[in-house]
RNA sequence: GGGGAGUUUCCCGAGUGGCCAAAGGGGGCAGACUGUAAAUCUGUUGGCAACGCCUUCGAAGGUUCGAAUCCUUCACUCCCCA
């Protein structure tokens, strides 16, 4: 196996490295071990995360050796490196519950890419620290007037950088330097906000324990419609079912804009470059098909093959006038608690289709609200008991889509 | 430690005693157009038992017929000096 480096090229996933020349022949000719870090600050993973994972799988494809690092110790002080504010402070036991469902994600991710890596995680080395010792070793080898230099730290100058996060630097740098002396880790990759940091790592090696060691950073990622990548106005695209259903999931993939597809059809899946080339080549009306192969390769990776499949049918029917029963979300209405007509608002309002009753009657009142397809403009409009038996579906606007059943 | 500026509805940002649920922009939602895209145009955007009522302008008090706007204390942020 080989060409590790190639194949990551072809795929747009190079923006920066170290060693132009020494990192491409290490990675296609070599057997290296590297990793890349995950930072424990929620519970889940979200979109911004997969360009690193799938990043690792290729290169374990390529026959290297993965390490992925969950920032347990690090996320106890936050990251300013391309944020405008200081993040909230998380206690111990959140972020060691973060860092337990992430890394649950990340193995299930990288056995269904078949892929595999080593997890740590670096509270294990940085949590005991010795202040003075650290100093000592490994802080009298940064220079804070480099380190102001960096771009990462520029925007944080502006607004206000508090001493504990001007430190993250030497703690990830020191991770590094950790895993190159316990497993040989000669390679850090990561989004290319961590650049600074991922250098500061290498250099750490070099005076420390005179050895080599590269950075690689990927690009990051935007979309064509200036949005924000993995953003809806739900909040983040995660990787948890529970925070993002396979179907939301799956959405967001589906509607991304047409200058993307290509990309991230590199970026985001495994298919073989001929067909990406193939499904990136298609115009108008025909996209739609490649999105819909983008949306359906990712959720297959990220959910499985069924919730994908499930997925992508429940999208179909929906968009293709029948309303889809499967996949669509359900709410589902006691019996007793249902002892007359029910009214229609009430029900968006309970669906969550309608954050507010009064939402619900602008919905209504601009023509967005619709039961079993028919629009409907009388806010105190009600359904009988029998009709919610057999279930309806509601609908707002074009996309947003609810049944409602009685048990 | 000393001095100065600030904290407004999802975000940015106006507003300095009644005409303020609070300009404008962004974002969101809906409608038209479409390809479940983009761009564009239109409407809308605190809540509710809704021509009225209630809650909101960092927190708590106070002045006033009436406060986001004035006073006091507290919290936090930023800037300058040490």
């Amino acid at each position: 196996m080989s060409g590790g480096f190639d194949a990551l090229t072809r795929r747009g996933f190079v923006q920066q490295c170290t060693d132009h020349d020494a990192v491409s022949r290490e990675l296609n000719d070599g057997k290296i071990v590297f990793y890349v870090g995950f930072d424990p600050t929620g519970r889940s993973l979200h979109a911004g995360h997969l360009i690193p994972l799938f990043a690792l799988a290729h290169l374990v494809r390529a026959g290297h050796t993965a390490i992925a690092l969950v920032g347990g110790g690090t996320a106890r002080i936050g990251d300013p490196s391309g944020k405008t504010e200081m993040r909230r402070m998380l206690t111990v036991e959140d972020i060691q519950a973060n860092a337990l469902s992430i890394r649950g994600q990340i193995d299930r991710f990288l056995s269904a890419a078949g892929a595999s890596a080593e997890i740590v995680d670096n509270a294990d080395w940085l949590a005991d620290l010795n202040y003075i010792e650290f100093l000592r070793d490994i802080g009298r080898h940064f220079s804070v007037n480099r380190m102001l230099s960096f771009e990462t730290y520029k925007m944080r100058l502006e607004t206000g950088l508090s001493f504990i996060e001007f430190n993250y630097q030497l703690l990830q740098s020191y991770d590094f330097l950790e895993l190159y002396r316990r497993h040989g880790c000669t390679l850090q990759v990561g989004g290319d906000d961590q650049w600074g940091n991922i250098v500061a790592g290498a250099d750490l090696i070099r005076r420390v324990e005179a050895g080599l060691a590269q950075g690689l950073t990927f690009p990051l990622v935007t979309r064509a419609d200036g949005k924000k990548m993995g953003k809806t106005e739900k909040g983040a695209v995660f990787l948890d079912p529970e925070l993002c259903s396979p179907y939301d999931f799956f959405q967001y993939w589906r509607n991304v804009p047409d200058q993307d597809v290509g990309r991230f059809l590199n970026l985001y899946t495994f298919l073989p470059d001929d067909e990406v080339a193939r499904l990136a080549s298609l115009r108008d009306k025909e996209i739609n098909v490649a999105k819909e192969s983008l949306a359906y390769e990712l959720t297959r990776l990220v959910h499985g093959a069924e919730q994908a499949k499930t997925a992508r049918e429940a999208a179909r029917s929906a968009f293709t006038g029948g309303a889809a029963t499967e996949g669509t979300p359900e709410l589902i209405l006691d019996a007793d608690e249902i002892d007359g007509p029910v009214v229609i608002i009430e029900l968006f309002v309970r669906t969550g289709l309608c954050g507010s009753k009064s939402e619900a009657r602008r919905l209504f009142a601009q023509g967005g609200a619709y039961v079993d397809d028919e629009a409907l403009s009388d806010p105190d409009a009600t359904v009988e008991p029998v009709r919610l038996k057999e279930g309806i579906m509601l609908r707002a606007g074009k996309k947003r889509y609810y049944r409602v059943v009685r048990a």
